[in-house]
DNA sequence: GGCTATCGGTGATAATATCGCACCGTCGAT
DNA sequence: ATCGACGGTGCGATATTATCACCGATAGCC
């Protein structure tokens, strides 16, 4: 793990429910020393990947996201080219589309086009899709290396979101199988009690 | 300079005109050697801040950027807080509008409302606004700290866009003093010979 | 008012990762 | 068949980083 590995590392500590965070508790969360933080925060912030609040001097994502992400967008037009195809099955299905987007060892919600029905799933642009409790996830670990999967799934027990969701392993790994077999995966209340998905 | 600067500095070749590049043009764009350059890139491709194109390897940005940029936004709505000024402003002007972002150095044109006029100045979202040629930049320089604004615009001869641009830094500078004087900074045709501009 | 805990941040030394070079196999052009 | 440029590897010398103690400032609390 290289010096900017770790510095890296440490924007995965943001979330939409953690969107600022202070350097000691960087430190807590990152297991890094304070001043090893700080001296990655540095240079995060020089870059313009992190800003810190004036005040309250907690950092937050910075606005080199947004400059980057339009070049991205602009060179390699991904979810624009991605976009058609989730509105056609989105129309068909008459249900809410998303198509999953793998970066960086995460799957998440990278293309969103909600169902035209008035009580419809809604899935938030962006959200993060578990692997063991979404049809996404779960199509994703079929269709993967099963070394692959195997790393992706982690040791276990995998976090528990209701009564249905599986948390081990070996289980997951086995409904893969069947869902590589068939060609496509279900997802009957794994993560949200309300919503059965398939995924493909 | 750290190791997480260089690595991080590396992101910055990537541009519109240039969206894929690789590890030995890295190597001469930054005077790195290609096996520094080589384990920077390893890691940002670990974090997704690059990919590599699995035929041609070259690198170009990573998908990262797009999770990252909907999470700052979702926290911090910058561009949507920004966005009714400069409608508000388009719509007053019956001209096309747009607010520079500073971040990492450079402005960047972050918001964009185009004129409703049908001969219209078109300005790209995300185009960089050079300090010395464009009214936004020359604002900008005007209210910064004069040696922020010294330390922006570099050593010189800046770059020559057409006859009108200023390419001393001396004679930028004076010419921001009397902007500062006033409250708003004029361009006329420094960057885009058809084009002239205000900004505040 | 004074005590305490925590905050963001600094500086020095021991430990470790990085730099720079030589080198490898591969590919495409000549 | 040759050449040059490509992406990538392995290694010792060297520069950067990890770790620790410590600083002033702030906030909560009796």
């Amino acid at each position: 793990m290289t010096t900017v590995d770790k510095a890296l590392s440490l924007l995965e500590y943001f979330s939409d429910l953690r969107p600022e965070i202070g350097l000691s508790e960087f430190a807590r969360l990152s297991g890094f020393d304070k001043s090893a933080a700080l001296r990655m925060l540095g240079a995060l912030v020089r870059a313009g990947f992190v800003e810190q609040d004036a005040h309250s001097r907690k950092y937050r994502l910075g606005r080199s996201f947004l400059r980057f992400a339009r070049m991205r967008e602009e060179a390699f037009p991904m979810t624009q080219v991605l976009r058609p195809f989730a509105e056609r099955i989105a129309v068909q299905t008459g249900e809410t589309c998303h198509i999953g987007v793998f970066s960086a060892g995460t799957l998440a919600a990278g293309i969103v086009v909600l169902s035209p029905q008035s009580n419809r799933v809604h899935v938030a642009q962006g959200l993060n899709l578990p692997f063991h409790a979404t049809a996404s996830g779960l199509c994703f670990l079929a269709f993967s290396e099963p070394d692959e999967a195997r790393r992706l799934l982690g040791e276990g027990p995998l976090e528990r979101y209701n009564d249905a969701t599986m948390t081990d392993p070996k289980q997951v790994l086995s409904e893969c199988e069947r869902f590589r077999a068939q060609g496509f995966s279900l997802s009957a209340a794994n993560f949200d009690p309300d919503v059965k998905s398939v995924a493909a």
